[in-house]
DNA sequence: ACCTGAACACCGTTCAAGT
DNA sequence: ACCTGAACACCGTTCAAGT
């Protein structure tokens, strides 16, 4: 893991340098300095996960002073919220492209196949952005953060719809759809949880999500 | 939220007391730090999230130096395996003797009691402990960390034999037990999710464990 | 309205030295 | 074997000042 050359004093070391202004040649104004953070963070985010997500070092990609985020995120949170909402609406986007593809068909073999569609497109975007999903489901975001909460709503209201076109088709046994839908929610999720935490390896997630479905639309006739 | 008495620059700041050596009349060798850094940090963890634990913090709070953890814990990571490996022990001992306490009756109804027993338990573990839990699916388990996944283990295989008694007792439906331990405990962990994200409201968390029971178990008879 | 620079109070990690 | 003290390179946050 460590190299055997580790880091040593050097004369060119410049103790001061990390936050070297290199926003020189730039107009004072950075123009879309918001859209460039949140874009630099969701790449970071990605590639070396929260922890290694720091204001100071996004400031310095945009070329910008380490104060200036400031100006569009209160502070850290702020960012990470902006961040969680982005990521439902686009995970929203997602699932109901991919149960659009899967055909329109309302009968019974279609739905299920709609179904396994959406979830599909969640258990991918888990997969991919497996930090991100983590702080969408953080527990922070239970007191304040309105953002990520409406954001949220959207994606169940996506997850919502479609078990109300299964029950209309009677693909799905009849009952309050809420609590359908907070359970298929909640059963993709755990998958989702499994697989990027390593509990699971991801090939098996497609199995699961299929027994899934299976058992969700088993007894659909009464 | 913030007062306004805010901090003030203050002719008794002592710039330099964050690590005011607070372990002077103390034996050199503190005898147990190991446990003594893993309860403060349960603590830590419980009440101020993962974010708030500092290694710093703990050696602090322990009474020794900033550096003395550095023998017990490589870095900050380990000490957050350590917490996560613990953490699954903890929550498999309290499934088991909840499904214990449920009785042990192997017939249909009886069964299903204690699944939700089970169930229950593990509810109840996550929003108690929801910071723990979050350490314990987090995404960085994956690659090293052997501890936590082979405590992990202890938990699924809880699970599994629960699961195995109830095909036995043909209150579950015979199948993969594997595949049926994976989807129930993601099932499980999906829940515990959306309550500790404030998905949904804790008073909901049972109606919808009650649903999963009665989902896994409905068609039992072929 | 938006950004900079300096300052403050923290971190984790390393390492020689102490007991 | 276990712990200390000093040092290094970072953080987030605040605030007066600049444009």
């Amino acid at each position: 893991m460590t190299t055997s050359t580790a880091r040593l004093p050097n004369v060119n070391d410049r103790p001061d340098d990390q936050d070297r202004p290199n926003h020189q040649d730039r107009p004072y104004h950075h123009g879309r300095l918001r859209a460039t953070l949140l874009a630099e963070a969701e790449r970071a985010l990605q590639e070396d996960g929260v922890e290694a997500l720091s204001l100071r070092d996004l400031a310095r990609r945009a070329g910008v002073s380490h104060a200036a985020p400031r100006r569009h995120f209160a502070d850290r949170q702020a960012l990470l919220d902006a961040l969680a909402e982005a990521g439902f609406t686009r995970l929203a986007d997602e699932v109901q492209a991919a149960v659009e593809d899967a055909g329109t068909a309302a009968q019974d073999a279609g739905f299920s196949a709609r179904l396994r569609a959406g979830a599909g497109a969640y258990m991918r975007f888990a997969v991919r952005d497996a930090a991100l999903m983590e702080l969408m489901f953080a527990a922070k975001n239970t007191g304040d953060s309105a953002g990520p909460q409406e954001a949220a709503e959207r994606l169940f209201a996506v997850i919502g719809g479609l078990i109300g076109q299964g029950q209309q088709a009677g693909a799905l046994p009849s009952g309050d759809p809420f609590r359908f839908q907070l359970l298929f929610g909640a059963t993709l999720q755990g998958i989702a949880a499994f697989v990027t935490s390593g509990r699971i390896p991801p090939g098996q997630a497609d199995a699961l999500v299929t027994d899934a479905v299976a058992l969700f639309t088993r007894n659909a006739a009464p």
